[in-house]
DNA sequence: ATTTACATACATACAAGGATGTATGTATAG
DNA sequence: CTATACATACATCCTTGTATGTATGTAAAT
């Protein structure tokens, strides 16, 4: 039972992206290895390697995974023309905060990638896929601050980076308390508050 | 050369720890061994196994040696009477931020804490640890909103509760920002900024 | 329509190197 | 003399990477 179609090695690929989510997010991506991923597929390690380089890969994988059509909806919200500049921040932000909740993919690895993994050297491209992705996401929300600003609906005396930053970690900060204590708060309305009162100070 | 003083042996256990710290910091903690660091210490593996029990141990005495007078110091903060309870509540967020960024025991180790490790169930203690002095700092955080509410400096209609872990958060989230991508903004003011405009959201 | 040839998609086997925990040795402070 | 504060030695278990085996899909040649 080997050498099958294109479309069966594709739904191997993805046992073994599911395998590895649920363990690493168990177990952590140090602690699981390799061999415990391909056994939990029902597969073995040979599988891996066929179709992932090492571990680090792997993760990488998972991660282009759940980010792509992550990112996808992250510009459609951004597309919305029909709101003005600072609901659109306002959407875009509590936006993450939603999906963590409801989608479990994404829930996974953000659990993995803030509580289960180390950004060592080994996961360098993991981390420079995060810190790319992280400053795109940051150069459009700063855009959408100044246009916030040319709209007075923000106080165009500030520095729109820097408010840009902190929304960034406003959020980050709520999803990564909300996921190491799971259930110690409603993450979606309180990233509602949060961050209307973080804009509120903004203002003009 | 055995045998030493109980001072000499104390100075032993913090040079382990010295060592632990930067190794963990450097390449994480799943990656740095043991023997790794009983010889960037100049020791061996006898006097790790001496001092901790194992890993997790270390890593949970290393928590407390850079945690318990980092608490007493932010006890400290919330006892100067002297500000009114929102100058307290800006002034405790703020300090998180300048330590992390002055203070280099206290950025390792939340390096360590929040890129270098993994929380599983082998740190499963020094996680527990964690909760409990954010639970503790939430508390008094919250508390001290309630008295910033009396005081019409706050809106009362508010949730303290929900406006302390918002503020928990934003700070935490920033701190998380700034040690993935070093250098990449200034805390310090960012902090003052974000903290004092989320602030500001919240008045009557 | 077979056969041939090759690439694909894994499974299995092998070698090497740690890492951990523990048991034991040992010199000295108290 | 005894407990202390380590160093050393040992056994066990994994883990990774790679090399090799193998069966099948697929396309071209005949």
């Amino acid at each position: 039972m080997v050498r099958k179609t294109k479309e069966e090695a594709q739904a191997t690929r993805n046992q073994l992206l599911d395998a590895a989510a649920r363990l690493f997010c168990e177990q952590g991506v140090a602690s699981s290895s390799l061999h415990e991923i391909a056994e939990a597929a029902g597969l073995t390690r040979g599988a891996i390697y066929w179709h992932f380089e090492n571990k680090g890969d792997l993760l990488t994988a998972l991660w282009e995974r759940v980010a792509l059509p992550m990112q996808q909806a992250f510009d459609e919200v951004a597309q919305q023309q029909a709101m003005d500049p600072l609901a659109r921040i306002q959407r875009k932000a509590c936006w993450v905060a939603e999906c963590i909740e409801t989608n479990e993919p994404v829930r996974m690895l953000m659990t993995i990638l803030m509580l289960r993994c180390e950004f060592t050297q080994e996961l360098e491209s993991t981390r420079g896929h995060f810190l790319r992705v992280r400053e795109d996401c940051l150069t459009q929300m700063a855009e959408e601050v100044r246009l916030a600003m040319q709209a007075g609906q923000l106080d165009p005396a500030q520095d729109n980076e820097k408010i840009a930053v902190g929304l960034f970690g406003l959020v980050d900060g709520l999803c990564f308390h909300w996921l190491i204590a799971p259930g110690r708060f409603q993450i979606a309305s309180v990233t509602r508050l949060s961050v209307s009162a973080y804009l509120a100070g903004f203002k003009p």
